[in-house]
DNA sequence: ACACGACAGTAAAACGTGTTAGGTAACTGT
DNA sequence: ACAGTTACCTAACACGTTTTACTGTCGTGT
């Protein structure tokens, strides 16, 4: 009796093996697990026992190659993991994605770059779609999705018409911010916002943070300001990065009022880094933030922020996805509205500054649109 | 001319159709992207740019089906995603897992149940092996893995020693916890535990909470008092199931002066309806938690908690899988160290209750095995 | 008695790759 | 000139499933 025959070969059990222990063809087996009506239930009951005797059941290998699903969604991921879960945005995020996932019964691949370079993550990963988050249209994988036609729905990016896309009124959630610390008359006005990623050829804005900077543009031009009057720095989206580049920002002189930082994350930073330096935040620099993360509510004092509708924004990017995956060929394209949430960390500015700048209310609710 | 010749037959380009536009067989297309040494140099350009005329990269089904690796770790998850994407320590647990797969260049799959059915996900799912989380060892999806012969990391389970596993030393954290409370003072403690999940047979405690509870009594005893004494609540580890618990615990009369929770996650909650039922924490209630997830600094009062080392856990937890995975069959085990974090969520309660029992401090550090 | 449908199960054709064993031609050294 | 090596490429197999088209058999209605 050689190892063998011992063994029954030593490999993983097939349906073959499966078939010619139960005495039945392979087909029978496939039909014992996927389609009982299409075998008796006396021989059913044999295939299967003689499948969990050889512990067989059938790998998602075989079946994927066959059918060409794999029941799962993708995520494509600007950076590695550990830098993207830091950020609880995307925990919210991927909790709207995960509602899509338990209704349709398929698992979430978080898909990062491998060796930076996101076109070879997305020849490796074996997804029925891509869930794409916050690269700019113009990059290489999105062509690679398109050349290769898998579904793929586009997040925070500047879509095209030819893709689904969701994305939020960055513009005028922006501008909401900018014009709530203007009303409660800061002047001196630097933003945090967040880094263009450095593997661009020509570094330019992310989109939304583009339609950002348009907002607070907006809301600056009705105070007779142009971005040249405010600082704006650029980080990564860490909370240290926020931290780090608050303390470069009031080492100038004279020190800004008030901090529209791009990020909820980076606000915390921000705040920890004002406290660390001895500015009472907001009595002597008011910081808002962006997102409203629940973590928002929490902190000390709690963040004047933008809310955006996250959990909203991932089941709709999912329910997209599911569309294109099923070849409803529509490009559906979904822009959710934003709100200005006003807690403790903003306020007046202890001494009026510039107050020959004189203030003018903006239009009212002009609607700002994103697509020309 | 018809539609097919129009179209190439309309299916994905297959390797052969590459093969036949640059006059070579499909195995040299094979090379052309897997081995350059394989082919020279010239006809490898000659296949590469017959790729790219026909959209053409190596489709994952083919090459997992055929050398079985799909690079990519799963996470097997007790819950569905929106579930437990709610509590920030998975996203901890997911940047150490994180590192892990930047380094290796792989994906990770969530893997939440399918229709209540772990075993049905992790028949479905296509990952080289999995990141167990917090299921008790007996249940079918571990079988499920043992049988097939699937490479599996436990952890926060209570593994038997034929499987790798990464832990924390609950006891000895929970029993510090109570143990820093007993010595403010606080005797009439409550606890705030994790409920067993619904669908165990004879519903007990899962491992790592019953290793608290035993924490728990080991400090309890010291002071001659016993489970019998405490309250004690189990509800699911959601922030909501944390307030709502905290409001029935705190309608007793006489009103417990110290909250045990073990989960900073419901602690959040907990604090948020003490706040709501106007009574002041630590000043009527202390509050004490467990994880140390980063918020737990954000909150106020900041929170007495018991860190534990997520990421490392998660972390170690990939290094094991990966190890399994090349089939180097140790079966490592790591129990890792907790710490008391001493905050303002925790001080003497503002009268003395019970002075009659008197405190016993505890036997110093006596080592608590985790397996016996 | 016969045609017909229902039923149970099977054979064989995809699905698309990676890789081993081998073959042909050109080239090299004596 | 010839044996041996090298460089390049191909034929064929293996991976394991699902599904379509088909075979045979049995019972049934007319």
């Amino acid at each position: 009796m050689t190892a063998k025959d011992t063994h029954a070969g030593r490999h993983r059990p097939t349906s073959r093996d499966v078939a010619a222990a139960a005495g039945v063809s392979r087909s029978a087996v496939s039909f014992a697990f996927n389609d009982p009506t299409r075998v008796s239930t006396a021989t059913r009951e044999r295939i299967l026992a003689a499948a969990r005797e050889l512990a067989y059941t059938p790998p998602p290998s075989g079946r994927t190659l066959r059918n060409g699903r794999t029941q799962s969604l993708g995520v494509l991921l600007p950076h590695d993991i550990p830098k993207v879960m830091e950020n609880p945005y995307y925990a919210r995020f991927l909790m709207g994605l995960g509602q899509v996932c338990t209704r349709e019964g398929m698992s979430l691949q978080l898909t990062p770059p491998v060796g930076d370079s996101l076109v070879k993550a997305v020849r490796h990963a074996a997804v029925d779609g891509f869930v794409v988050c916050g690269l700019d249209t113009d990059r290489g994988e999105i062509a690679e999705l398109t050349r290769r036609a898998i579904p793929y729905v586009l997040v925070d990016s500047d879509a095209p018409e030819g893709a689904p896309s969701v994305d939020i009124d960055d513009r005028d959630g922006a501008r909401h911010v900018a014009q709530h610390l203007l009303e409660l008359g800061h002047r001196r006005i630097a933003v945090l916002s967040v880094e263009p990623r450095s593997d661009r050829p020509a570094p330019t804005y992310r989109d939304p943070l583009v339609r950002r900077m348009a907002g607070i543009e907006d809301a600056l031009a009705t105070v007779g300001l142009s971005r040249r009057d405010i600082t704006v720095a650029e980080v990564p989206c860490t909370r240290m990065d926020g931290y780090r580049a608050t303390q470069a920002i009031m080492a100038a002189q004279p020190r800004p009022t008030a901090l529209v930082v791009m990020a909820d994350l980076m606000a915390f930073g921000a705040i920890d880094a004002l406290h660390d330096l001895g500015l009472d935040v907001p009595g002597d620099v008011s910081v808002t933030g962006f997102d409203d993360l629940p973590e928002a509510q929490w902190t000390r004092p709690r963040l004047t922020t933008v809310r955006q509708p996250i959990v909203a924004k991932g089941r709709i990017a999912g329910d997209f996805l599911i569309s294109a995956i099923r070849g409803e060929d529509q490009h559906p394209h979904q822009v959710l509205q934003t709100a200005l949430i006003t807690r403790e960390s903003s306020k007046p500015p202890a001494e009026p500054t510039t107050p020959d700048v004189p203030y003018r209310p903006l239009a009212p609710q002009s609607p700002v649109p994103i697509r020309t």
